[in-house]
Formats: C-alpha cells, structure tokens, sequence
DNA sequence: AAGTGGTCTAGACCACCCG
DNA sequence: GGGTGGTCTAGACCACTTT
C-alpha cells in the first residue's frame, strides 16, 4: 500500500480497465478522472503517460485516451537468470564451477575502466533450468569492490550477495547478442550436441551512477532459450 | 529549430554538458535552471526525465543531478533494415525474391488478428550490405489495408512506402529472437557456409493504435549481424 | 464550436543528503 | 539547518479532432 498518489490512480486505473473497459474503448477524458479521483490533472497525465510507454493505453490528441490491445510479452529487462527463469516457469539453478582473482587484460579492463593489470574476480557458473544446464555464465568483478567475496560466495544469488552485503546494485546494462556454435568442451557442459546453435550474451551492468560494475559473458544454449523485446 | 521550450532547454542542457562539464560533475540546481533559462521548475524537470531516460544524467535526491558517463551503445529501436545497416555504417541493398497473396494460415493469422483463410501479402526479400548478403526477409501484410501493393512494389523502403502511400505507420513490435543454423538452400542464398550460425528474428509491429500490421520472420547471418540493446 | 490531449506556469510541501 | 530532488496543485493557453 503505497501513499503515492500517482501510483493509487495507475491501480485505479488499471482496475477500471480490467473491469469495465476492452481494448480501443475511450477512457474518461484527463479532466474527468482529475475531478472524480481528487487528484491534479498533472497527476493524472503523468499516471497515463507511465501507462501509454507500456502499452495499455494509447492517445490521440483531439480525440481522446483509449485502451491498448492486451500484450503478453514483456521488455527486455535486467535481471537475474534466477528471475528470468522463475518467468518462464522454469526452476534455476546454479553449480559454481570456477572462481579465482586474475588480472583484468585488456578487454575486461577496458569494459569495467580498470587498468590490464588490476585484479578481478571470476567465477563460472553453469545454470540450470528444471535441472539440466541452460547457460554457462562468467562473470568478471573488480576485486577492490567486493572485498572478501571470492572466499565466502558459494551459491545463491550473487546479485543479492552484491547488494546486500556491499550495498552495490546493478541498475542497467549494455548487451550484445551473437549467435554461434557450441565447440566441443562447450557442448560437453551443456549436454547438448557439439555445433548446435547457442546464443553469446556480452554484457556490460552499471549502477545508477553509470559507472561500470560487472562484465559478463555467458553462452546460452539455443535450442533451449530465446529472447523476447518489446522495441520502439 | 523547435519552439517547444522543453526541446530547446534539451539542447542548450547537452551543449552545456559537452562543452562545459565532464562526467560525474554536478549540473545547476533544477531552480537555478529553471531562472537563468526563463522557464518553469516543471519543465526542467520533464527534460531532465528525458536525459535521465537516456542515461545522459543521474539524480540523487538531496544531492544534486549530475552528468553520467559516455555510452556508445543505443537502445534496440524499432527501425528498418535500411536505417540499422547506414547505422553500422555499410550500405544497405535489397533484392525482391518473391511477391504472392497467400491465405494467411494459423500462425500468421494468429499474429495479425486475422482468419485463417483471410488473404495476405507475402513478400521475400535478400537483403544486403556493403553488396553481399546478410538477411532472408520476410513480410507478411494484410491485403485489405493495402491495396494494389503488390502490383506497385518492387523495390526501395516497404516501410516508406506504407507510410506515405497508405498512410500506415509502425510505431512498435514484439520480437522474439533464436539462434540457429543454416540449412542448405539458405546458406547458398546467403552465400555463408552450410550449418553456420544464424539469427532467426519473429517480429510483429504494430501502429500507434496496438494493432497488429506486420508479421516478419528474418534469417540474419551469425557471422556478421548482432544485436546491441541496452536493458534496465 | 466544443471538447480533447499537449505544453507551460508559479508555488507549495515532503524526503533525503551533507556539495 | 539549509539545500537538493520528488510530489502535487490550480489554472492558463495552444493544437488538434470531431464523442
């Protein structure tokens, strides 16, 4: 129960439209909802334009506000693979295969604005989901960061581990998807055939101050994932 | 030259910024903004979302707003294939393999909220850069929006072409991407070698009204296409 | 012409951080 | 405490479509 009264209206809102109204039929004009819910027409602007970026309402100036077709897919959005799986109806999973401190080189360096020779940390995961692998994951950290982490960290979410202990938290990421094949050791891990198809994920997360976090590359297997976005 | 104030105050905020400030350093006050540009606290605000938006900036409430860091990477936009080639800066070509009105079938019909028999236009294109192949694309329209395409496309920009003849615009699509690779007969169109890998991209765009216009299934060679988007 | 969403204003109070 | 961004208000005028 939030006091916030932008977002009282948007649970109004979308209460009314999931009861009384279907998709392209007009909604009460700006003016009337300001009036009948007690709030400031700016209120409510602001409430539709959170609700026209995503797609359940859309305007047409002169005419009015109307009722978006219903959309199941969602955007692309950071989050954990424990997370996106538990959306696809999946159960996570996760083995630690790997971690150590090694110098940063130059593309990891690069990425996370250290210098070639400062430490990070690494570890591989290998993610299940439903219990058979899914995704081999490497994640790269600055050590000066997360003191301590690489000898207490075992399993469990590292991004909780991140920002409940050291009070980091990812905010955004850069991405780059590749599709590839699987080599021979990658295909063993995966328990899936050698030169199938499977998704390379780089990824580059930030905090809200921008400033680079974590690097990460993970290989996806492609029979098994796919990703779904929402662009305009 | 735009008269709204909120796009020229967008202006003059990133001339300051490139000129005059480096990232993490703190911009004025939304006050002082608000006094020395002429305008409103309200309209600085609505420009700073924007920036915000965009990563160009950070708030910290209490303390101040600030600029963030350079990024190169854009948000996956909906664009054409056209616009994302100049993007990457090759020259974008294109070659009409196939033009028909087919019954639109279950899977496509589905799509674009029509019947199963009701009739589609079906359009197979290579598309090129710097001169060699990179994509198998095709588009599925419903014939009753647009009338004697058929007859009249044979090539430049499909998206154009709806726009300001039909006067139809895209405004945003749900993609599903999947790795994959090559069968033969696709591989000799795209001059790549047999079993490599490849995207396949499942789009459908909508107008500004939620519905749907185009059903898109493309095959992007792995090789040489990939994704950037930013997530958060 | 009437009504709609789009833009903009001046001012108030609150939540948060320590420039 | 003083200053910052965050929320909210009542009201004005403009641009656009047509209930």
């Amino acid at each position: 129960m939030t006091e916030l009264k932008h977002e009282r209206l948007r649970e109004q809102l979308l209460a009314m439209i999931a009861q009384d109204l279907t998709s392209h039929e007009r909604l009460p004009t700006e003016r009337e909802i300001a009036a009948s819910f007690g709030v400031s027409r700016v209120t409510v602007r602001r409430t539709f334009q959170q609700l026209e970026v995503e797609r359940r309402i859309y305007r047409i100036q002169g005419a009015g506000t109307f009722v978006g077709e219903p959309v199941i897919a969602k955007t692309l959005e950071l989050t954990s693979f424990s997370q996106d799986m538990r959306q696809r109806g999946l159960q996570p999973g996760s083995r630690l295969l790997l971690s150590e401190v090694i110098s940063a080189g130059d593309e990891i360096g690069y990425a996370l604005g250290l210098r070639p020779a400062d430490p990070v940390i690494h570890m591989e995961r290998l993610r299940t989901a439903d219990g058979s692998p899914m995704c081999i994951d490497n994640s790269y950290l600055p050590s000066s960061l997360f003191p301590g982490l690489i000898e207490n960290f075992r399993e469990g979410s590292l991004y909780e581990v991140m920002a409940d202990t050291y009070g980091i938290r990812l905010d955004w990421a850069d991405q780059i998807l590749r599709s590839s094949v699987l080599a021979e050791s990658e295909a063993e891990l995966l328990d899936a055939p050698a030169f199938s198809s499977a998704f390379i994920v780089e990824r580059t997360s930030h905090d809200q101050r921008g400033r680079p976090i974590e690097r990460g590359v993970s290989l996806y297997r492609g029979d098994r994932y796919f990703f779904q976005l929402r662009t305009g």
